[in-house]
RNA sequence: GGCGAUGUAGCUCAGACGGUCAGAGCGGGCGUUUCAUAAGCGCUAGGUCAGUGGUUCGAAUCCACUCAUCGCCA
């Protein structure tokens, strides 16, 4: 069996996880699952980077040093893993002295063999940040170009830096990029390679005078090595490698071998390093390149682009609280993006699987078999295992379960998670179709009980398969589920191959167990309260108004952009993608604007928020049967609210509730104002509480 | 500016070699069962397959050009 090597990028610890993190983990995890499920074995790998001018810079403006932030930032990471049940085996901090002395002896190696230099660098470079930077990252003001961190004028500045002969290899990563299965993935991806290379490589400066937070050059404490080489080494590292005495380094040696498959997955935007120099590196020091570099798209969140501006982004930890375990994100974001590709996030597409894929498809499926049929009919006895299916309703969920365990294995031996959980779907089809079909309820009423017997069993049966199959995606559920059958959870062996092959696995005479709804659909009410809490607007895909003029210390509700997969990106610096948005006026439909619920609401009292010298509380009846609760930032033009008690007024009633001051604000009332006066909006004459306004 | 990719039903997307390729899932509509988490199941979507012009007996599927979007490079 070959052993499987998995790594993610290591995590650029300037932020804190997001979803995007969260993703590429994920596919980690599934991977590393799915093989140690076929008996192979399985390593995977996550971790930190934690040196570089960013991050120093970052620790002095907290006052820190380095090392002390590092520490602090770090952890979160590790327990995003916990979170989301990534069964990792190891997480390697580039600051961790295993990782420094791998790093310094792979330096040793190529200064050995003549693959390094001392020569001279020169770029521009910006005082301010005491970094260099390349032509590209630098932002243009009419002529000039500044830092885009400082927006200053940079100077070209010429110092003293080791390079790595990466001319040498153009052939050498050509000829790998030749190579089957391909090197880089998706396809698509390897072409943008070959072309760069192509273009012709110049040696890389792979030292940094001006750097203090890193790993120093070997007998050139001067020099501290380039932060790319020493991030990338941290896939060899963790296992000993890649330069290792033999007998000195077991992992590296079980899992970096060319009888097995290592696979990087990285965000497309730093494929380059991943695919040109890394390689480059590890063929000058003669080892063995990684089997694949797998380059996976972007996560934008309700089609929103990117941005990089801080606190703007969506932290799996909320999402698996909601639904009582990572499981259901796991799901979902296998599900719906398709590997490689870039994809998008929205919560509502979450519910909507959730609803319909997990809680009517896969757990009603459950749940009339296992805590219905069974129980009722065979007392929560599995029957027993039936002959060769005869019965055209039998073969063919027999065949679709056959099918689809070939479909999603080839799936998922091809990184396409989505293929493969689209497969196990069709066989949840397939058997709630079956159960229809046979209908277990009549055979019982005939009292044709072998028949029944022969049913449950095949239901029972696809049901064994699909947790399986599940399993590299769902764990706790799949074991759940398997719970259910009376079957131990999958426990994944080398050497055994626990993939559904043969029909007629399940045991008979043991028990179903008792279970609870495995996925409990959402009612209509728990659904719309989910999606509130995520700050999704039911029942419309527009953009939110802020109720009131609230403080704005709160971070924004409309959904917005999550960020790139935060490694380490080699080309766009933080305050460079930030887009800006036109000043002109914004038109909006008819439909746009209808979807605001704007009403005539009868003030029932108001007062003043204690503590508080903006707020007015107000119980207002706007039709709904029962007072709503609305606060009004209105304390300074209305500083006795008692006099808007009896008054009508003009209110916004389908915004998210929200909490100031502890209370909830259900609504908001229309004012008019321009800072110094201010008029809250009345109709001319009175109308019932509650009537539309349009 | 160079190279490349994509543009198929409201949405997300499948559709080697040109001739049951005009499809799936979701959403919408209609119907139906009752074992089940008001779940399931069945039927239904008439979309110029971006546009134009070609090649061909025949093109979503090949060629050219145009438009749009995106990626890599400069």
């Amino acid at each position: 069996m070959k052993p499987f090597y998995v790594t993610t990028p290591i995590y650029y610890v300037n932020d804190r996880p997001h979803i995007g993190h969260a993703y590429t983990t994920l596919a980690a995890d599934v991977l590393r699952r799915y093989h140690a499920l076929r008996g192979r074995p399985t390593r995977m790998l996550t971790g930190t980077d934690e040196h570089g001018s960013k991050l120093a810079r970052a620790a002095a403006a907290e006052g820190l040093e380095p090392r002390a932030f590092v520490d602090r930032v770090a952890p979160a990471f590790r327990r995003m893993c916990e979170q989301l049940d990534c069964g990792i085996d190891d997480f390697i901090r580039t600051t961790e002295p295993r990782h420094e002395e791998r790093v310094q002896a792979l330096w040793r190696r190529l200064e050995r063999d003549g693959d390094l230099y001392l020569g001279r660098y020169s770029g521009p470079y910006c005082v301010a940040c005491e970094s260099y930077y390349t032509d590209k990252e630098l932002v243009e003001e009419g002529r000039e170009r500044l830092c885009p961190v400082h927006r200053r004028p940079v100077e070209t500045l010429e110092q003293e830096s080791w390079f790595f002969r990466l001319s040498r290899y153009e052939g050498p990563l050509l000829a790998l990029y030749d190579r089957s299965p391909p090197f880089v993935q998706p396809e698509g991806r390897l072409n943008e390679v070959r072309a760069f290379v192509r273009e012709g490589l110049r040696d890389l400066s792979v030292s940094r005078t001006t750097e203090r937070w890193g790993i120093a050059v070997p007998d050139h404490p001067e020099h501290t090595i380039y932060v790319w080489l020493d991030a990338l080494t941290n896939y060899a590292s963790a296992l000993g490698g890649p330069i290792a005495a033999p007998g000195e380094a077991p992992l590296f040696e079980r899992f970096w071998t060319p009888s097995g498959e290592v696979v990087h997955l990285v965000g497309k935007d730093i494929l380059r390093f991943h695919a040109v120099y890394w390689p480059a590196f590890l063929m000058a020091a003669g080892v063995e390149p990684p089997t694949t570099i797998w380059a996976h798209g972007w996560l934008t969140v309700d089609g929103q682009k990117m941005s990089k501006s801080a606190g703007n982004f969506i932290p799996p930890g909320p999402l698996c609280d909601a639904f009582g375990g990572p499981d259901v994100l796991r799901y979902h974001l296998m599900r719906e993006v398709a590997f490689g590709q870039d994809g998008d996030f929205s919560h509502a597409s979450l519910v909507a699987r959730y609803q319909g894929e997990l809680a009517n498809g896969l757990g009603n499926l459950l749940q009339r078999v296992v805590a219905t049929l069974v129980p009722r009919h065979l007392g929560g006895r599995i029957p027993a295992r039936p002959g060769e299916p005869v019965d055209p309703a039998d073969r063919e969920l027999q065949a679709t379960a056959t099918r689809a365990a070939s479909e999603a294995a080839r799936a998922f031996d091809e990184t396409a998670p989505h293929r493969a959980l689209d497969a196990v779907w069709s066989l949840v089809g397939a058997a709630n179709r079956y159960v229809d079909l046979t209908a277990p309820w009549t055979l019982a009423r005939a009292g044709r009980d072998d028949r029944l017997r022969e049913v449950l069993y095949h239901a029972l049966e696809a049901l064994r398969w699909i947790g399986l199959m599940l399993w590299p995606v769902m764990p706790r559920k799949a074991t759940a589920l398997r719970a259910a059958l009376g079957l131990p959870p999958p426990w994944p062996t080398p050497g055994v191959d626990r993939w559904p092959a043969a029909w007629g696995g399940l045991a008979s005479g043991s028990s179903t167990r008792p279970v609870e709804p495995l996925f409990p659909r959402l009612d209509p009410a728990a659904e719309r309260a989910l999606l509130e809490r995520f700050g999704v607007q039911v029942a419309s895909s527009g953009p939110q108004s802020e109720p009131e003029r609230a403080p704005s210390a709160a971070p924004p509700q409309t959904p917005s952009a999550v960020q790139d997969t935060g490694t380490r990106s080699g080309t766009t610096p933080t305050a460079s993608a930030t887009g800006t948005t036109p000043d002109g006026p914004t038109l909006v439909s008819i439909d746009e604007f209808a979807r605001v619920d704007l009403r005539v609401a009868l003030v029932l009292a108001a007062e003043r928020v204690p503590r508080s010298d903006r707020l007015v509380r107000l119980e207002v009846d706007a039709g709904d049967g029962r007072p709503r609760q609305i606060l009004a930032g209105i304390a300074s033009h209305y500083p006795d609210p008692s006099v808007l008690v009896g008054r009508r007024l003009a209110i916004v009633a389908n915004l998210p509730p929200r909490k100031m001051m502890g209370l909830e604000s259900q609504g908001m009332v229309l004012a008019a104002g321009d800072g110094e006066r201010l008029a809250l909006l009345s109709p001319d004459r009175d109308v019932a509480p509650g009537t539309r306004i349009r």
